[in-house]
DNA sequence: AAGATGACCAACCGCAGTCAC
DNA sequence: TGTGACTGCGGTTGGTCATCT
């Protein structure tokens, strides 16, 4: 199984040594003439005699105190300040997956793989960000933990690991046809690494249709979340206009959302801020941008007993005043050109608690007939664990 | 005991996005 | 507007160790 190992000559010749700064390393002979060709080597790897492998325990402190000292940053000088043989790129790589002092190393715990697992399936192999919601770990050991480990075990378990469904079985019965649909156009949802050139919505007013695809939006299972002033702001700077060039525009209106947290538009997004991180993180989330939405977000997503007590003030709010509440979605939305993702916030009314879908009514006067929907994330969440303790209740 | 195989994971590779000039 | 440097990301490689035959 042991592959004859390169990694000596390279390390001896380090020809165009470095690590691949700006995608132009290479050690082998057809690589340098591409370089040539391609006239596009920086000079990182232009410099020979770099150190390659495994870091010593001296070169972990001199990166370290150099660090301690002078920052992170300016990864290309800093080897030759410090004193160290090594591209920066692999300086940045060690500092980050091994030497930060942030960085928690070992044994995986329960509710860590759960999280990973949930993660995953909302987002699929986008490790940096399932990284960022999981203290201490690093997107290399969480990739390196799910090829070894969770993937396999959720093989193990019948469900393809990398579209968290069923795995087809041998000999089984065809399934049944979907019901009638209309396509609907690009852009593209990402559901995991299921990127289809059409997005399709069933045009029965059966408000019971599940899709088949398991992993698309269950009608009856939507979050409640708060964040649309946010996810305005959003989508509109990440897309300009939103219109319907770009297939992706649907923002809802905005009104008395997510029933006893925060408020209407215009609050803070950060009014009932869901957070799994610490008090710093906390006092951190004063303002409003991008990321903080998409940090909100997941961390909305992955807290289902958030999600359990805001369905259960929906219903007593319903219970109470006997009319249909507004409901919201979060979707998750990558355009099919540049892979970016749009959070796309849906409403629709309902006289069901939580009723969501054709029947419930699209917002078509928010969203575009090219918008899209997918990735349940409570759905996705479904049969994980009930506990997360990543994540505080919010405070109603 | 020794080689083969498998598991693990640190490190590397190449690409793409961003920014400064 | 074009170019290059810098940085970050996801996929892949390969070294090391444990287990199997």
């Amino acid at each position: 199984m042991r592959k004859p190992s390169s990694r000596t000559t390279q390390a001896a010749a380090a020809v165009g040594g470095g690590d691949g700064g700006g995608g132009a390393s290479s050690s082998s002979a057809a690589a340098v003439a591409a370089n040539n060709n391609n006239n596009k080597v920086t000079p990182c790897c232009n410099k020979i005699g770099l150190k390659r492998g495994p870091w010593t325990p001296e070169e972990d402190e001199l990166l370290a105190n150099y660090i301690k000292r002078e920052g992170e940053g300016r990864w290309r000088t800093l080897p030759k300040k410090a004193g160290l043989l090594r591209c920066g790129k692999s300086c940045r790589l060690r500092w980050m997956n091994y030497l930060r002092p942030s960085v928690k190393r070992g044994h995986i715990a329960p509710d860590e793989e759960d999280l990973i697992l949930r993660l995953h399936r909302l987002l699929g192999n986008r490790w940096s960000l399932i990284a960022g919601r999981i203290p201490g770990r690093t997107d290399n050991e969480i990739k390196n933990y799910w090829n070894t480990h969770l993937s396999k075990k959720l093989i193990s378990q019948g469900i393809d690991p990398r579209t968290h469904k069923p795995l087809p079985i041998q000999q089984a019965p065809p399934p049944p046809p979907p019901p009638p649909i209309t396509s609907i156009n690009s852009p593209i949802i990402q559901n995991n690494n299921i990127l289809p050139n059409q997005i399709q919505v069933p045009t029965t007013s059966n408000s019971n249709y599940i899709p088949n695809n398991n992993s698309l939006l269950e009608f009856d299972q939507v979050p409640t979340l708060n964040y649309q002033t946010c996810l305005t702001q959003l989508v509109d700077h990440e897309n300009g206009n939103m219109d319907n060039n770009n297939n992706i525009s649907m923002i809802q209106n905005g009104a008395a959302a997510a029933v006893g947290v925060g408020g209407g538009a215009g609050e803070s997004c950060y009014e009932g801020q869901i957070s799994n991180e610490d008090d710093q993180e906390q006092d951190d989330m004063n303002y409003c941008t991008n990321d903080d939405v998409f940090s909100s977000f997941l961390n909305s997503l992955i807290n289902e007993d958030v999600f359990n007590s805001q369905n259960h003030l929906v219903q007593l709010h319903q219970q109470h005043h006997h009319q249909p509440h507004q409901q919201h979605s979060m979707i998750n939305v990558v355009d099919q050109n540049n892979d970016h993702h749009h959070l796309i916030s849906s409403s629709s009314s309902s006289t069901q608690a939580f009723a969501f879908g054709p029947a419930a009514g699209w917002d078509h006067h928010h969203a575009s007939q090219n918008m899209i929907m997918a990735a349940n994330p409570t759905a996705a969440f479904h049969h994980h664990h009930q506990n997360d303790h990543q994540v505080e209740k919010p405070h109603f």
